[in-house]
DNA sequence: TAGATACGTCAATATGGCTGCCCCATCTTC
DNA sequence: GAAGATGGGGCAGCCATATTGACGTATCTA
């Protein structure tokens, strides 16, 4: 794949073309990484009755409380029909509460009742756990890294999204 | 976990105990990006009739040829009925093939067919460019970084699979 | 030969997604 | 004030992917 850096003619590799090998490393660790740290979360899901979607939104909704339906759905990237039932098991389990928006009457903006922070933040302590021990292991520098290369997995158009989460804390 | 040095009374925070800001952020980044990368592939699958679940198993055959299905479950942590269809599905289509174990007739031995190894390759193609990009973006530095903290999220016990299959490349 | 292991398969069930269609309330624009 | 756009809710039906538990067969190992 490398073309020889020594050739003139030929223009060398793009930076696309990188080494197969270090695409394929990349592409495992994630799969093992992503799948391993939702692991951490099911049983105290599975506590309370509740899946991995309903994480997702409770968390989400943690992260931007009075968030409206549609930011949601723009985050999550799945259809209103989905979110739908999430919401309504949540807000049946009273974790999550909706008022109505106060500059546009049309939208709900959602928040975690007492109940819903409390178990929000139980859920995040297993997360929690087992990243902060995964940045430790790694170092500063190491996280610094990681954090570069998934945000350059966002596509543009999500990007203004992800990085306005990140501005509340 | 590391004792600080220079404070001897009060011990200062263990690494366990992370910002909060800074795990939050781990775990949306993983979130999208690897929701993002995984469905740069969906088309290509769609055009098959497969769904990502094959997908995974492909990958993993492509990877590690005459994988037994016993090693195949242990990587990708589902049920053995759930596997079942998946292969099914790929040696209907043709895609992946099964032959006896040599030195244990009880076992098969997965590997891909020629078909198989060109639409394995068309799929990991879109898996590259968005890869390759990310890097490219965030540069080798990040890259190391990246990987050392996703190793860290690999329980001890998967670990040796996980290099297993990057050994082979 | 007895037991463990590798694999296949039955039936039933759960979860979390999807599409297409239609509804109402509210906001915006003309 | 009317028309249309937007935010949200909901119905019916479907699909993909996972689960459990039990059982069967071939093969290996002690």
């Amino acid at each position: 794949m490398a073309a020889p850096s020594s050739v003139s003619a030929a223009p060398t590799a793009s930076p696309l073309f990188l080494r197969e090998h270090e695409v394929r490393r990349g592409v495992e660790l994630l799969f093992f990484g992503y799948t391993r740290l939702t692991r951490a979360i099911d049983d105290g899901l599975a506590e309370h009755g509740l899946g991995r979607a309903h994480h997702r939104a409770l968390y989400f909704i943690a992260r931007q409380p009075d968030l409206t339906i549609s930011e949601l759905l723009k985050i999550l990237a799945i259809t209103k029909q989905s979110l739908g039932r999430v919401l309504t098991d949540l807000a049946e389990k009273a974790l999550v509460e909706t008022r109505t928006g106060v500059v546009d009457r049309r939208q709900k903006l959602l928040r975690l009742t007492a109940e819903g922070v409390r178990f929000e933040a139980q859920l995040f302590d297993a997360l929690r756990t087992s990243l902060a021990s995964a940045y430790a292991a790694a170092g500063q520098e190491s996280v610094t890294g990681f954090w570069r290369v998934l945000e350059g997995l966002i596509p543009a158009e999500d990007k203004a999204m992800v990085i306005a989460l990140q501005k509340d804390i």
